[in-house]
DNA sequence: GACCTTATGACAACACCGTTGACCTGTTAA
DNA sequence: TTAACAGGTCAACGGTGTTGTCATAAGGTC
């Protein structure tokens, strides 16, 4: 059944569905992020989201070959939006910092489709775009070219493996994160100084400290190495 | 249905299976842990589980509330396994740098299982053991309460986070694999240096660096930066 | 405007999934 | 010996992704 997909270019018959929608990628991959937004992200089923467009969740096997298919293509839809807007300054830390928490910060609004596309190599244009100017950012800013590929990798993994280990405890469903953050009060907290000295010494920051997600200071600590590094090499420009 | 599950402590009777299997909790993690290793995390269902231990999948509800909470025990078990065989030097970079790379060899070794797990907070003895001896290390070395737990909490979500994101690449069929890393020689290497001057410049590096993860890079530079900061705070002990 | 082709939506079914309430039975303690 | 009950089993519920088949409206052609 892997004929059933029609390339978007190719599609020319629209037929309104009994409900009188007319499906289109565009329209489904809008409706599922808008329901992923307001019902949380397992309100995305097939099914629901047939519901939702108001037609049968097999017509969606002719646009997309399985769900699989479609996070992918939300999760492209994504990465365009959060390059979209930013702009560079000129200050490259400030702009690595800026790019990091955007990137971030679509991951969380998108938690499903963070999780499933962080780890993949698209080679498309909004990828290949980000690569260029992270390059640029870091070659202008001094790196020599090895440095800068090394830095790159790093923030770049960084950002999105964080993105989506924040995603993907977003994506859990409200019971279970409850218990989760319940976990630092009720478990750590609680534990006595005799057995476990330095989480009851540091219980008061755990508390507060875990519930937030690390990445702002994972971030910031690997811009601080960066910038030590660069003065590293400007101080022996030829080592 | 919640009083449904009894306490490993408690429980005394062990009736055998119909199939002649007595249950236990760590006999189910295991199986869990194999049967996601041999079979893809996919294969990780109540149903799949009960028929590979020989038992009605209700069954395992006595032992566990619910499939999460399965899923929290086997995230204990591969921290376990990993803390193990771990012993502190005393040089706290050192120990750092050890057990970062541990934690992501283990999750490379289990891939899929890491991949399932490495957000969540277990709130399990091996969980807790493991933020005891981390602070440990991050206050032995001198760090300030609330600066050790930051460091920390930067520490373990990177080392995790990284960790599940190689791993996921290592879980991608080898076909989608080798396609993406394909994807470095075939389409970043091959932009031309006017419309693309900063990858054309790194073409070399990038090809090499991008196969590798970036995980040590990573955890080098966050190293760099805590031990930054621990110079500073010895500088201005009040600060 | 009628006709034919066919793209595409709808339907029904399949094989799964997690979870639960009711039941039954072997083990254990008294 | 017996009574309590932990713990294994059964059957069912409402969900899921996916597919084989069918019907029909759109588009091109005459």
């Amino acid at each position: 059944m892997s004929d059933r997909v029609v390339p978007p270019t190719a599609r020319q018959r629209r037929r309104p569905t009994k409900q009188g929608v007319v499906l289109s990628e565009e329209l489904i991959v809008e409706t599922a992020l808008r329901l992923i937004e307001e019902h949380g992200a397992d309100a995305l089923s097939v099914r629901r989201l047939g519901r939702a467009l108001g037609a049968d969740p097999s017509s969606l096997y002719r646009y997309f070959r399985h769900t699989d298919d479609l996070m992918l293509a939300i999760a492209d839809e994504l990465i365009g939006r959060t390059l979209r807007t930013w702009r560079p300054t000129g200050d490259w830390r400030a702009d690595l910092r800026d790019l990091g928490l955007r990137m971030h910060a679509g991951a969380l609004a998108h938690p499903r489709a963070a999780v499933l596309s962080s780890f993949r190599v698209t080679g498309r244009v909004y990828e290949i775009q980000a690569v260029e100017t992270l390059l640029g950012v870091l070659r202008g800013a001094g790196f020599p070219d090895a440095e800068a590929v090394r830095i790159y990798h790093a923030f770049v993994d960084q950002a999105l493996s964080f993105g989506a280990l924040d995603a993907a405890g977003a994506a859990l469903p409200r019971a279970a994160r409850e218990a989760e953050t319940g976990v630092w009060r009720a478990t750590y907290a609680r534990l006595p100084a005799d057995t476990h000295p330095n989480i009851a010494a540091t219980a008061h920051h755990l508390v507060a400290d875990m519930r937030r997600s690390s990445y702002p200071a994972a971030l910031d600590l690997l811009l601080s190495a960066a910038e030590l590094r660069l003065t590293e090499i400007r101080g022996r420009p030829e080592a």
